[in-house]
DNA sequence: CTTTTTTCTGAACATTCGTTCAGTTATTGT
DNA sequence: ACAATAACTGAACGAATGTTCAGAAAAAAG
C-alpha cells in the first residue's frame, strides 16, 4: 500500500494538529508518541514528517498558534472608554475563549518546560504581551481613580491565575451557565481591584 | 563492584525522593527517566528499586506526602473566632506554605494525569478535603455576614486559583519581600469576598 | 573473626521511541 | 492517454525506556 483513497493534504493537516493537541493535553507531550498521533488520523507515523519537521515543531506550532489566536481575539474585541468597563469585557471575554479551548490552554501552560529555549522564549514573549494588555487597563483604572491596586503588575496575574481556574472545575452540564459563570467571577474582579 | 562505602538506606532513601522531586517538576514525570534520577543520586538505575517498586508509586508517594504535609501544616495553625480572621491567616498560611515548596507543588497539579486511576482517586480526594477547609471559612463568613459571595464553591475555587499564582512569578531575589507579597495578596481576598 | 543481612552493580530483557527513506499508489496537470 | 507530482506505506535505524536479577561488596550482628 502506499497512498491511500481520498488523501488530501489541506485534511491530513489539520487532523494532526487537533490529534496532537487532543492527545498532549490528555497525557503530556512527553507521554504521547508520534505513532500514537499517527493512529488517531488513521496514517502511518511516517507521514506525519510530510506536516511536520519533528515532535517538537508540532508541539511549538500549536502554542504559538493559541497566543497568536488569543491576541488577536482579544485586539479585535472593541474597547470601551472607562477602565472599569474594559475589565469587565476582559473578564468576560477571557473566561469564554479559556473555555472553548480547554486543551489548547492547558498544553499552552503546561507543556512550557517540554520547549526548546528559542521556542520558550518565543511563547513567553507572546504571553507578557497579553499580560501588559491587561495590566494597561488597571494602570488605566488607577490613574482614573476606579481602581484600587498597589501594584498593578502582581494584580494583573493575580486576576489572570483566578479566571484561569475555571478551566479546572466548568463543566457545561454544570451547575451553573457560562452566562451566570461570568458575572460571578466579574463580582470578584470588580470587588478585588475597586477603591 | 556491588555494595559502596557508606552506603545507607536512610540517605539514599531521601536523597532519591529529593532527586525525583527536582526533575519531575523540571521536566515532567514522563520526560524523566530512572536512569536520570539515578544518575543524580550517583547509583545505578537498579538500585532505585530498593526504594520504590516501580517509578509510579515514586510520584504517588511524593504528591500524597505533599498532601499530607500541607494538611497537617494547615490544621496545627490556631483558628481564630472570626471569618475574616481565619480567611487572612488562611491567605498567609497558603502563599508561604507553597512558595516554600515550589517543586512539590508544581507536579501535585502538574502530573495529575500521570497517576493511575486509583492513584488520582486518592489525590484528588486530599484536594478536596483541602478545598472544603477553605470553603468552611467562606460559609462561616457568609452566614455571619462577613462576606458576600454568590457562591461560596467558586469562590474557594477562584481564591486558591488566585494565591497559587504567586508561584509562577515570585523570586526571593524580586522586588517584594514576602510580607508585602502577603499583604497585596491579603487587600484583593479581602475585597473580593467582601460585602 | 565469622556469619548474616543490607545495599548496590552491571548486564540483560523485551518494548518503545523519534526519525528516515525507498518504493507504491492516488491524484493532478497536460 | 500519459507524465508528473503529492501523499502515504512499511520496514528499518540506533538509542532509550522501565524493570529484573544473579552476584559482589560493605555493614551489622553474633
Amino acid at each position: 500500500m502506499a497512498r491511500t483513497q481520498g488523501s488530501h493534504s489541506d485534511i491530513t493537516g489539520p487532523r494532526i494538529r487537533e490529534a496532537a493537541l487532543r492527545l498532549f493535553a490528555q497525557h503530556g507531550y512527553a507521554a504521547v508518541s508520534m505513532r500514537q498521533i499517527a493512529k488517531e488520523v488513521g496514517v502511518q507515523a511516517g507521514a506525519l514528517y510530510n506536516y511536520t519537521p519533528d515532535k517538537q515543531s508540532l508541539l511549538f506550532n500549536l502554542m504559538a498558534g493559541h497566543m497568536a489566536e488569543l491576541q488577536a481575539a482579544w485586539d479585535s474585541v472593541p474597547q470601551a472608554d472607562s477602565a472599569l468597563k474594559r475589565l469587565r469585557a476582559f473578564t468576560g471575554f477571557h473566561i469564554r475563549f479559556h473555555l472553548e479551548r480547554p486543551d489548547a490552554v492547558f498544553i499552552a501552560y503546561m507543556e512550557l518546560r517540554n520547549l526548546t529555549e528559542e521556542n520558550f522564549t518565543v511563547i513567553e514573549s507572546l504571553r507578557r504581551d497579553y499580560e501588559n494588555g491587561v495590566e494597561g487597563i488597571l494602570k488605566q483604572g488607577v490613574e482614573q481613580g476606579e481602581f484600587a491596586v498597589p501594584d498593578t503588575k502582581i494584580a494583573t496575574l493575580a486576576v489572570i491565575a483566578m479566571l484561569n481556574g475555571v478551566n479546572t472545575w466548568y463543566r457545561s452540564e454544570g451547575r451553573l451557565s457560562l452566562d451566570e459563570v461570568e458575572r460571578v467571577y466579574w463580582g470578584m474582579v470588580q470587588k478585588a481591584v475597586s477603591t
